[in-house]
DNA sequence: CGATATTGTCCGTTGAACGGATAAAATGCG
DNA sequence: CGCATTTTATCCGTTCAACGGACAATATCG
């Protein structure tokens, strides 16, 4: 017998299966598309009658087109399908702690137009104001004022549970912002926002497809900070206020250096951008002092390039951080036991300078 | 449009609406009995013509079976439904580091006879010979020995994907044991192993419901060891190897001391009872070392005895153990956000000992 | 040109939910 | 006691969507 929420059940009804079955249709149309019919049936174990129908009633609604014929080795030729993307845009913005970038893409995340990035401003307000100006003027530069669904916020820090405001951005030195609908107002569009390791991991759940894709895997994002996105049997982990997966500050060491959160010894603190500079100019953070000068202007690249120029300390300070980077995997390993861990960052193009110490520290506590 | 797993989704067929409401049927009983086929339709918000069919169904396979008649106020008295029990019983074994339980109970875990209790051998093979010897007597004394479903063994460490072998079982010295087929073949019986931190899990899974049963939360059972069991969505957290929610070996300090598992500073060589009396003795755990004397006879109750009584370094072992478990609470709240922990061993019953310096490190680190 | 293969549609059948009517069983009131 | 009322449970015709197979359209090959 299976466990069923007796709280949020829902009673199977004459169109249940209709709709389960729409719903795959539509899944593997997006997923591998252009495909036939009779595709459709082959993979669904369906009647081909029976995916007609459905693909009818997605036509009518448009959400799906007939485009080209295929070739077919014999027979008759098979009528591909496709999701309807035109005329259907979306407005997706990176807000980081630096610089905000805002690009044009279709529904299914083609990018139609940008990159374009300004300074972010660190009062919300502000920084509302220039968005919004900024993403008028991309709309309009390109016609699609009429036809956007909607804008996708990736914020940097946690997310309320209902997507309206950012609970707390430590880098942004951001708390409690409403952020939602301010935005929406002044565009008059709807919005999302999501964590950046959280989006992240959906990009990944999304994008990946065959029979490799994983139900099971936790995204990691190493850059100013520390972004984690984990996905447990094909669906995100958000928890009870939406900040669930959050292992940026989950314990290195209890005893260890003040994190910008507050705590001591978090993993972030010890593996992001900032860390392994600082490691490096053994000047060590204090989370509300100001960034010494020498890390602001020196970024990570420099870094791995000394390192690659034979500056022994460099390619001991990076190492220190894949030592860190596999601890806290570790961690992630023992708690959540992924199938992948899909790693993101600069310090990815130090592979080789990382990846036997990663290994070691996780073999040492797995 | 929602995500479906590509590589495992089925197709809704025309009996896939009967399933899904048959298993609604079942579960409502389960969770609510007695019910009558009208409270079944209220609940469910179906026809009561529907329900009528479905409970027929259950009924016939003898899964369901119809009880007494209940009390109404006016108009006709329902017939009250049961999950048929009777005749259908389950041995349940857990099996500790000292000793071994073992008791019979009925399908939906209400005890029938037992516990008793048997000292661990610690030869895999020996346990299992002992163990299927006590089940044989148990049955047979209770004339259970031709209705018995099956044997659910709990163990106190990583059990495979298959639920076949003990994998690593650190108190016990058990590594790659196989226990599922010897179990078998020597009772006769299916058996199932689950550990010990999942199965308390789930057991708080099947046994809580009304409005207040939660869908994300997590379960600590400290002992010798740390059992945690994590349940997301209402599914126990498993991961790729099974051993997903092994919070027990997160690391509270990469530079801390060592643990059985084989790292260093992980949560549970700082909370179990163990390390709650090596503290207080000033006597630090060696993992290969046998346990000092004062350890093995001396309790964690007798510890609560003295810290009761005035014994201020008792106190103080115990409040630094409510410190820690704070400390790697806030890791697990970071990492899962539940909606609710549960916490069970007999450290709980100096919950007004460890409250504060719990409390305490969680709110330092969330 | 005919055999064959493939795609997509059409149509009668079937299983299960839907909606309402009816029977059964109990209570309360005149 | 008889009758209205209420609640439970069943019965039956309807409807929706999957099922199963037939068929037309379209292409290739010998």
């Amino acid at each position: 017998m299976r466990r069923i929420d007796l709280n949020a059940f829902r009673l199977a009804q004459r169109d249940t299966p209709r709709e389960i079955n729409r719903r795959i249709v539509l899944n593997l149309i997006r997923a591998r598309q252009p495909l036939s019919r009779a595709d459709l049936a082959r993979l669904m174990g369906a009647r081909r009658g029976a995916v007609s129908v459905l693909v009818k009633d997605l036509i009518d609604e448009g959400l799906v087109f007939e485009g080209a014929k295929g070739e077919a080795v014999r027979g008759r030729k098979p009528q591909f399908l496709y999701i309807d993307t035109r005329r259907r845009s979306v407005v997706a913005v990176d807000l980081r702690p630096t610089r905000t970038s805002v690009m044009l893409t279709d529904v299914v995340g083609e990018p139609l137009a940008g990159p374009s990035t300004f300074a972010t401003p660190s009062d919300p307000q502000k920084f509302i104001e220039v968005l919004a100006e900024r993403i008028r003027v991309l709309l309009d530069e390109h016609g699609k004022t009429g036809c956007c669904e909607g804008i996708g916020v990736v914020v940097p820090g946690m997310v309320d549970r209902t997507g309206s405001r950012v609970l707390f951005a430590p880098r942004l030195d951001w708390k409690d912002v409403p952020l939602r609908e301010p935005l929406a107002t002044a565009t008059g569009l709807p919005v999302q926002i999501e964590n950046s390791g959280k989006a992240c991991a959906l990009a990944q759940m999304w994008s990946a497809h065959g029979p490799a894709a994983p139900a099971d895997f936790v995204f990691l994002s190493v850059s100013d900070g520390l972004g984690v996105g984990v996905v447990v049997g094909g669906r995100l982990l958000r928890g009870r206020h939406n900040i669930g997966g959050e292992f940026g500050h989950v314990p290195i060491n209890v005893d260890g250096p003040p994190c910008a959160c507050g705590a001591n010894g978090c993993w972030e603190s010890y593996v992001s951008n900032l860390a392994t500079l600082s490691r490096y100019f053994g000047r060590p953070l204090s989370p509300h002092k100001p960034i010494p000068p020498e890390l602001a202007t020196f970024t990570i690249q420099d870094l791995i390039a000394r390192a690659r120029g034979g500056d022994r300390k460099a390619a001991g300070a990076i190492q220190a951080t894949g030592r860190y980077l596999g601890l806290g995997l570790a961690a992630v390993i023992n708690a959540v036991d992924p199938s992948r861990i899909y790693l993101s960052g600069e310090i990815t193009t130090a592979w080789d300078l990382i990846e036997s110490a990663l290994n070691d520290a996780i073999a040492e506590r797995v």
